[in-house]
DNA sequence: TTGTCGCGGGG
DNA sequence: GTGTACGCGACAA
C-alpha cells in the first residue's frame, strides 16, 4: 500500500526578524491565506526558550531561502546555509522528521514486525579489501519465502564482467522483490561499502531504490561506527605508506536507499549486549549460536577459507551463505523488535532509530516533539558549567572464596531514582523528560504483563517483549541524557550527579541492612550486591533477607533477588568467578578471561578455579603441577603458548617508534627475518628460548586459514613457567593464606618440610572493607 | 600506577 | 548536507 501526503516544512528560529523582509507575505499561522504558496506562516511558542518562532511554508526551499536572505541582511555577510547561523539559532530537522513531528505520526503504527517485507542479503567475496577483492556470490532471502543464491558462475562470463553482471542481477532482484527493509549483519560496515566500491570500480549503476533509479547514497553519521572500519580498505583504500602525512580521511558514513530502511543486525546486537553483557562476541555465528538460532546442520566455513572452498566445493559455500541470511533473519526478529517498537514511538526513521545512541538519537526527538506539542519554546543546547560528573559506587568488601552466594539488584535504579525524587534537568521547564520516563515505565510494566499473558512464540508476545525492551533502553538512557553535556538540549550535570548521589545512598543502605541481617558482604556495584549467606540459612531465608532489605528502600526503588550460587571467588571489583548450584562455572572480568590469554594458561585457570570452587584444593595443586610438567617436558604444542595479534604498524612506523618502545609482535617479525609486512596482517607470536638473551620473540608460522603450521617446541620454558605462576596462578592468590598459597604453587622439586599437607588447606575469605555509612537524606 | 595504542566486525 | 563525541583491555614505561 502506498499513500501520498503533503505537509508544510517548518523550522524554528529565535525571532521573526530574519523573516520581516517578507512583508505582507509573512502571516500568523491560521490567518486566511497564510498557508498559500509563496507565504510564510509563523507561530510564537510560549515561555522563555530561545527558539520561540515556528515558521512554515508550502515550499521548504523557499522558507530556507527567506531565512538566509534575512540573516544575510542582518549580519551584513552572505549566509548560504542554515548551519552558518550556529546551532543555537535555528532548528531544522530532516524532512521526514518534520513531517512526523508536525503530524504526530510515526513509522509502523498498527503494524506488527512481521508485516514488514524484510529482505536479507549477504556478499561472499574473495577478501576484505574492496579495492582489490571481488564479490563472487550473494545469498538473498526474504520473509515471504524467497531464498536464492546468485553467483558469478551463472553468467558464462568471467572476471570483472561476471562480477558486474552479478551486481546488476542483485540490484534487479532487490527491485523486483521490492522490500521495505534490507537487513544484514555488519551491513553498514561491510556489505554496503563493499558493494558501493565494487559498483563504482566496475562502472555498474546501483539502482536499489524504490523511486526512479535512485541509488545507494552516503549518509553522514558521527557515531563511532566507521572509525574502526578503515583498516579493511573498505570504503577507501588506506595508504600503505602512511608515514607521509594526511592519513586518508576515515569514511564514517552510513548509507541510504530511497524508500527502504537499512537495518544492521550488528547494531541490534550491540544495543542488546550493552545491557546484557553476556555475548561471547558480536559476530553473526557466535550470536546465532548463543541464542540457539543456528540450525543443527548449519554449514560453517572460516572467513579466510571461503573463496578457496568456493573453487573446490561451490555448493558448500552456497549452503553457508544461505545459512548466513537465515541467521540474520532470526537475529533481526529476535533483537530487532526493539528498534521496530521505538520507530512506533519516536518521530524518526526506523533505520536511524536502529543505530542511534539513545540520548541524542531517540530522547532528543521525543523531547522536541513534546515541546512543540505543548506549544513551548525550545531552549538552546545546554552547555556545561564545568561541574564534574560524579559516578556510581563500587565496593569490594571481601576477597577470597565464599559459599552460598546471593546476588540482589535494583532493576532500573537510575530512572527509578529520577522518578522517586523528581530529578529533572533544569532547562526542561515543562518537565518533558520526567513525564516521558513516568509514562514509559508504566507502559513498560503493562507491556511486560501482556507479554506474560500471550502464548510463547506468538506475534503478540514478540511485539510486547520488543516494546518492553525498547522502553527499557529509553528509560535507562534518560540518566545518560542528563550527563551528555554539549550533546543534548537538556543536559544537566548537577541533576545527573544528584541521581548518582541518591544511588550511592541506596546501595549503601542496602549493604548495611543486609549486613545487619547476618549477610557477609562481598561486592557491590552501582545497583547490585553480592553477599554470602550464613551456613544455616535456607534459600527462603536468603529471599527473606533480600525482601526485608528491599522494603527499606524508597518505594519506587525495587530490589530483586537475582540469583544464588554455590560459591564465588572474589578477586577484585568486577573480577570474580561464580559456581552455580548445578556446577556451571562463570568467570567474569579481565582477570579471568581475556583474548590475550595463551591457551595453556586459560585452560589451567579454568581447571584450577573449578577445583577451587568445589573445595578440591589438591585438585588445584594437581592442575598446577601437571601444567608445569607438560610445559617442562615440552608436551604442550607451541600454539598453546602463542597469541594471535594484528600488525597495525608498517615496518617504517615501527622502526620509528622502536627505540621508544619495543613491541613483541614486531620484534617477532624482525627476529624471524621479515623486514616487510602489510598493515592489518595477523600473525601468531610466542617467546622462544635463546641461550644468549634468555628469550626472543618469534613468529609461529600459519597456514592460509590462520591455523598454526609447524610446532618447533622451542618455547622459553622458564618464561612460560613464570607466566603460569605470575599471570594465572596469581588469580587465585586471594583464595588462600600466603603460606598455603606458597605450598599449593610451590616448586615440585623443593617441598617444604614444614608445610601442612595439602588436604588440610582451606580457602579463605578476607574482609577488606566495611559497609559505607553515607546516610539517606 | 599512568599513558598510549589497538580492537571490535565483515571475507 | 554537518560537525567534536566509544569503551575497554593490553602493554610498556
Amino acid at each position: 500500500m502506498r499513500e501520498a501526503d503533503r505537509f508544510h516544512p517548518w523550522l524554528l528560529l529565535p525571532a521573526l526578524e530574519d523573516l520581516a523582509h517578507l512583508g505582507a507575505r509573512l502571516l500568523p499561522e491560521g490567518t486566511a491565506g497564510a498557508d498559500a504558496p509563496g507565504r510564510v506562516a509563523y507561530r510564537e511558542l510560549a515561555g522563555p526558550g530561545r527558539l520561540r518562532i515556528r515558521a512554515s511554508a508550502a515550499d521548504g526551499r523557499m522558507l530556507e531561502a527567506a531565512v538566509l536572505k534575512g540573516a544575510s541582511e542582518r549580519l551584513g555577510r552572505a549566509v548560504t546555509r542554515l548551519s552558518d547561523l550556529g546551532e543555537d539559532n535555528f532548528l531544522c530537522l530532516p524532512p521526514e522528521e518534520q513531517y512526523l513531528v508536525a503530524t504526530g505520526r510515526t513509522y509502523f503504527r498498527g503494524l506488527a514486525f512481521d508485516d514488514l517485507h524484510r529482505l536479507q542479503f549477504d556478499l561472499e567475496t574473495t577478501g576484505l579489501n574492496a579495492a582489490r577483492d571481488a564479490i563472487f556470490l550473494v545469498s538473498v532471502r526474504d520473509n515471504r519465502g524467497l531464498e536464492r543464491v546468485l553467483d558469478v558462475s551463472e553468467s558464462g562470463r568471467s572476471g570483472a564482467e561476471a562480477e558486474a553482471d552479478l551486481i546488476q542481477r542483485l540490484a534487479a532482484l532487490i527491485r523486483e522483490v521490492d522490500p521495505d527493509v534490507i537487513e544484514n549483519h555488519n551491513l553498514y560496515g561491510f556489505d554496503l561499502p563493499f558493494l558501493a566500491k565494487r559498483a563504482e570500480l566496475l562502472g555498474v549503476p546501483l539502482a536499489l531504490g524504490r523511486i526512479g533509479g535512485a541509488g545507494l547514497k552516503r549518509r553522514p553519521a558521527a557515531r563511532a561506527y566507521g572509525a574502526w572500519r578503515s583498516a579493511t580498505g573498505v570504503g577507501g583504500e588506506r595508504s600503505e605508506r602512511s608515514e607521509d602525512e594526511g592519513e586518508e580521511r576515515e569514511e564514517t558514513g552510513r548509507y541510504v536507499i530511497a524508500g527502504r530502511e537499512l537495518i544492521d543486525t550488528l547494531d541490534a546486537v550491540r544495543r542488546y549486549d550493552f545491557a546484557a553483557r553476556n555475548l561471547p562476541g558480536h559476530g553473526l555465528k557466535a550470536v546465532a549460536r548463543h541464542f540457539g538460532l543456528a540450525a543443527a546442520d548449519r554449514e560453517y566455513v572460516e572467513g579466510p577459507k571461503i573463496y578457496a572452498t568456493w573453487r573446490g566445493d561451490p555448493d558448500r559455500v552456497r549452503r553457508y551463505a544461505l545459512d548466513d541470511v537465515r541467521e540474520v533473519d532470526g537475529l533481526a526478529r529476535l533483537l530487532g523488535g526493539a528498534a521496530f517498537a521505538l520507530a512506533r514511538m519516536a518521530p524518526r526513521r526506523y533505520e536511524r532509530l536502529a543505530d542511534a545512541g539513545p540520548a541524542t538519537g531517540i530522547l532528543d526527538p521525543l523531547l522536541v516533539r513534546a515541546y512543540l506539542r505543548a506549544g513551548a519554546a525550545l531552549p538552546e543546547k545546554a552547555t556545561g558549567d564545568g561541574t564534574r560528573h560524579t559516578g556510581a559506587a563500587l565496593y569490594l568488601f571481601a576477597c577470597g572464596v565464599a559459599r552460598r552466594v546471593v546476588k540482589a539488584d535494583v532493576s532500573s535504579l537510575y530512572p527509578s531514582l529520577m522518578r522517586q525524587y523528581r530529578i529533572s534537568p533544569r532547562p526542561d521547564r515543562i518537565g518533558a523528560l520526567l513525564a516521558l520516563v513516568d509514562r514509559l515505565v508504566e507502559q513498560r510494566l503493562a507491556a511486560k504483563a501482556r507479554a506474560k499473558q500471550a502464548a510463547p512464540g506468538s506475534p503478540e508476545r514478540h511485539t510486547d517483549e520488543a516494546l518492553s525492551a525498547a522502553m527499557k533502553i529509553l528509560v535507562n538512557s534518560a540518566y545518560g541524557y542528563l550527563g551528555a553535556v554539549g550533546l543534548t538540549r537538556f543536559s544537566d550535570v548537577a541533576a545527573a550527579n544528584e541521581v548518582t548521589r541518591r544511588g550511592r545512598q541506596v546501595l549503601g543502605l542496602l549493604c548495611r541492612e543486609l549486613a545487619a541481617r547476618g549477610a557477609t558482604l562481598l561486592e557491590a556495584d552501582t545497583d547490585g550486591v553480592y553477599f554470602a549467606a550464613p551456613a544455616e540459612w535456607s534459600e527462603g531465608d536468603e529471599r527473606r533477607a533480600v525482601a526485608e532489605g528491599g522494603a527499606l528502600l524508597p518505594p519506587l526503588v525495587r530490589l530483586e533477588f537475582e540469583g544464588r550460587y554455590a560459591a564465588m571467588l572474589s578477586h577484585e571489583p568486577k573480577n570474580y568467578a561464580l559456581l552455580e548450584y548445578d556446577g556451571t562455572p562463570h568467570l567474569r572480568g579481565v582477570a579471568f578471561r581475556s583474548v590475550r590469554f595463551e591457551p595453556f594458561g586459560e585452560a589451567f585457570l579454568r581447571r584450577a578455579v573449578g577445583c577451587l570452587l568445589t573445595g578440591d584444593v589438591p585438585g588445584v595443586r594437581a592442575a598446577y603441577l601437571e601444567t608445569l610438567a607438560a610445559l617442562r617436558r615440552r608436551e604442550l604444542p607451541t600454539s598453546d603458548l602463542s597469541s594471535r595479534v594484528r600488525l597495525t604498524k608498517t615496518p617504517q612506523q615501527y622502526e620509528a617508534a622502536r627505540t621508544a618502545r619495543k613491541e613483541l609482535p614486531y620484534e617477532a617479525m624482525l627476529n624471524s627475518g621479515y623486514t616487510r609486512w602489510g598493515r592489518g596482517e595477523r600473525v601468531r607470536v610466542y617467546r622462544a628460548s635463546d641461550r644468549a638473551t634468555g628469550g626472543r620473540a618469534m613468529l609461529l608460522p600459519e597456514d592460509g586459514a590462520g591455523e598454526p603450521a609447524g610446532d618447533p617446541r622451542d618455547y622459553d620454558v622458564a618464561y612460560y613457567a613464570r607466566v603460569l605462576l605470575d599471570n594465572y596462578a596469581a588469580r587465585l592468590a586471594r583464595a588462600f593464606a600466603p603460606d598455603d598459597f606458597a605450598v599449593i604453587f610451590g616448586s615440585p622439586e623443593q617441598p617444604s618440610l614444614f608445610a601442612p599437607p595439602i588436604e588440610t588447606i582451606q580457602p579463605v575469605l578476607t574482609t577488606v572493607a566495611e559497609p559505607p555509612d553515607e546516610a539517606m537524606d
